[in-house]
DNA sequence: AAAGAGCACATTGCATGCATTTTGCGCGAT
DNA sequence: ATCGCGCAAAATGCATGCAATGTGCTCTTT
């Protein structure tokens, strides 16, 4: 619906690949915090001539996995907690924003339709198996971004997308673990969930407005429980390695 | 202060040249919307190799300016007025929540010499005389981006200027041109300012981030009024060329 | 031992050639 | 007249060579 953002524009090229595998390297925690990415050496590990490896850093630049090196080239970029936090409000309030303007823009209750079906699915039982865990999050995503287009923003889609694209900051990543998942809180959550939609259904625009940042702040509980209690296991979340205190 | 974003980086190379440049024809209307920026097209336009003119265009992509073809290549995108309306909310809604940071995370008051020393300034005078009028733009440039600093988040920062990469977006454009500009408006503009800082310095963030939202709608009416009236004129402002209604 | 200069190497910026894919047009069939 | 097919031109994706600049190390000097 949106402006495609530039991480999704093409397949099977070279580019493409790299992209995605150096994101993923990079949040897996390969490249130590603030360590500079050479393209030579980024040649022999990707198996790739430094074009198509020039532009995927380019891209990861701007996506913020990265920091430009003012004479040339790139460095692992690093987070603070704060951070991190911060990325997790804005991206809270950004939500905020395409909840109420779900709200003011509803035309139609059908509209809702998909909403309200993913609503009561979003419910987690104990004890959390792998599969229902996956799902769970899947689910907690497609919720998410369903929101986002309930707003009928294209430019707020596309901040919304941006603002995502830092570590942890995403709303499915608000959850790390089975293991570290208090199932209590999945019912908070969709609880918040299902306030949220009645809040578009009645057009209360600032009411829902104030919901969906709310429900933002579940993530930074998470996340500062993640990182107070269990290290270790926090340790091996795809972008953990980048987090520094 | 951020860390700083892409479009900064480097000086004195051909890719930061093209950039500039290209910004620059694209506002300036020299290109029609929609229309396909082919590499080689730019080559002779541009007197550059192809290889920093893909950069470039990959970087304007990443601003909001271009749209990436998904069987690739770029077009120059066109905004409707309701995409930039919804721009200058988003702007309006960080920018919100940058004076709340600022009110949540202020020390001590004197960090708020600099905008104080701003605020008296900010004010023009009948009638408005092109320097005036220049450097009156400037210190409002100058102001935002002061409470952008003092929200103390490279997150915000960082997400700020990217939601003011969109023409029409960013808090300076707010006005037009002399000619089109009401001095009244100068002067609520100014009274919002003052009550903004007042807001901050009592640690009153909510209202800090209300007053901060409503500040923006300056901009949006100043652009409806111009579009509705004096299209001519309007015509000729950089980025105008890209509306389509 | 510390500091500074100089040098060799490493790295990026740029240019350009080749291969593949896409695109747009013209022609023919229905 | 419209639709579909096929071909030619164009455009991008990728690879790689060259030049200029930056980086880090060593060696010298104080």
């Amino acid at each position: 619906m949106p402006a495609s953002p530039i991480t999704t524009v093409n397949s099977n090229t070279q580019t493409e690949r790299l992209v995605l595998t150096l994101r993923a390297r990079i949040l897996k925690g390969e490249f130590s915090a603030g360590e500079r990415l050479t393209e030579l050496g980024l040649v022999s590990l990707l198996r790739a001539s430094r074009t198509p490896i020039r532009i995927a850093l380019e891209r990861l630049a701007n996506e913020g996995l990265l920091d430009p090196i003012p004479t040339g080239g790139f460095r692992v970029r690093s987070f603070s907690t704060i951070d991190i936090c911060d990325a997790i409000e804005i991206r809270g309030v950004l939500e905020g924003t395409a909840a109420r303007f779900a709200a003011e823009r509803l035309e139609r209750v059908e509209e809702l339709g998909r909403v309200k079906r993913l609503l009561p699915r979003v419910i987690l039982e104990n004890p959390i198996s792998p599969e229902s865990f996956a799902q769970f999050l899947d689910l907690n995503r497609t919720f998410h971004r369903e929101v986002w287009c309930l707003a009928k923003s294209p430019s707020l889609f596309r901040e919304l997308e941006h603002a995502c694209k830092i570590p942890f900051a995403a709303p499915e990543a608000l959850v790390f673990s089975p293991a570290d998942y208090e199932v209590s809180t999945a019912h908070v959550a969709a609880e918040q969930h299902r306030a949220i939609v009645e809040a578009i259904e009645n057009r209360e625009g600032s009411r829902a407005e104030a919901l969906a940042r709310e429900h933002s702040r579940i993530a930074r509980r998470n996340l500062e429980a993640v990182f107070r209690s269990n290290k270790e296991g926090a340790s091996r979340l795809p972008g953990a390695a980048l987090v520094t205190h």
